[in-house]
DNA sequence: TTTAGTTATCACTAAACTGTGAAAAAAGTA
DNA sequence: TACTTTTTTCACAGTTTAGTGATAACTAAA
């Protein structure tokens, strides 16, 4: 549920003390020791940011940056470089490479947390869900892409989005979207959950015979 | 077209050396000489990034980064800060008051650029059609050219323009260039839409049915 | 397999909403 | 006042969305 790093580094003691640390700040952390491994366990748990030490023995930070930066599923991923090495030309080199930032080491736990925080909250918020709904445009983002929803459409998708897993009856749908005396057709119902199924694809709503229906994620 | 970069320090030397090789770089590149100024341009020019320099007079680096986070036009924007204070507790005050990056000076010009660089590249790369407007003249400056909006015409983009990408409600458009109790017909606000479509090309201002309109840069 | 109850789908109609040109009304100016 | 510019209105066309009944498909039980 939390956001993703994986440290990369070489030194038992640095992992640890990072690790230790960014966990406490409330995120998963992750950790390899070299560039192999760290793209090996990027690939596995899709970080959303990776701290990636520059001197690394079987491939260095430098590599392990192009490398996954050539690869679809990690080109997007934010890869900041811790490195002990001041000079500039290494700097503009890893940025080269696809860096996002560069720390210079040491760095106080402190001014690191803050940094990591800094980027985190710019990547966008966590999908706990594969469905993501915005009520001001009526806006629905799926992994089939996005779409605005017809204002009923819409509010049906969002009382079930409310309590996902839960059974909706048909009556507690037809009066929490239509309102008590406005009285639609049995069928009106099933229409508008087969046009949402037509867009969300058709394992997202599930009919319970009988009952109503519910939406699982 | 290009991103937009908005350089605030009050060293005139400074914002020209930076400015200079940012545009080189290929930036639209926007400058201000204090905290007050900066506010007023970035809500003008709507930058991508901001380089904010910490020691300024009238309103210091600080105080204008927290009052742009308040704001909902900025909040969104990308601040880094410039400071010649090497200080950790300086730093972390920063990312506090919402900075997405801190560089301590000197730095050099490539180092820089690199970062700009590498902080760009996530900003999404959507066609920046940069529209520029000047509420003292009613000017809109795009890249069709230069022209004078009507008042309701240019208070109702003046509105859009506010939150970029922000649906606003037809009521919320009407209440706020209308105000309370003046009823004008529903199709006035379409007219008014049509005529700055016109101007600004069809794909500027996005019909929302049923609910409004919002702008994309 | 048959049956009854329920759900899914289709084609179609009605309703709601938006886009548009023309023109009237209002506001501003010389 | 006469004229120009801006704002609003109106009628209607074009689209999208909502609702409906007929009917097919499905499911569970007898």
């Amino acid at each position: 549920m939390s956001q993703r790093i994986l440290i990369v580094d070489d030194e038992d003691d640095i992992r640890e003390f990072i690790g230790y640390n960014l966990t406490r700040e409330g995120y998963d952390v992750y950790t390899a020791s070299n560039g192999q491994q760290a793209i090996e366990e990027a690939l596995r748990v899709h970080p959303h940011l990776i701290l990636l030490d520059m001197m690394m023995p079987v491939m260095d930070g430098r590599q392990a940056c192009e490398t996954m930066r050539k690869m679809a599923e990690l080109k997007d991923v934010m890869i900041v470089f811790l490195s002990a090495v001041q000079e500039e030309q290494c700097q503009i080199d890893s940025y080269d490479a696809g860096a996002d930032d560069y720390i210079t080491k040491p760095v106080s736990m402190r001014v690191l947390c803050s940094r990591v925080a800094a980027i985190m909250k710019r990547i966008k918020p966590v999908a706990t869900t594969s469905i993501i709904i915005d009520s001001s445009s009526r806006a629905v983002t799926t992994p089939q892409g996005e779409f605005i929803l017809p204002r009923k459409e819409f509010d049906i998708l969002q009382l079930l989005f409310s309590e996902p897993d839960k059974v909706f009856t048909r009556e507690e749908i037809f009066s929490r979207i239509w309102g008590g005396e406005v009285v639609v057709g049995d069928r009106t119902l099933d229409v508008h959950i087969r046009r949402l199924r037509r867009k969300l694809g058709d394992d997202v709503i599930v009919t319970y015979k009988g009952i109503g229906f519910k939406i699982v994620l």
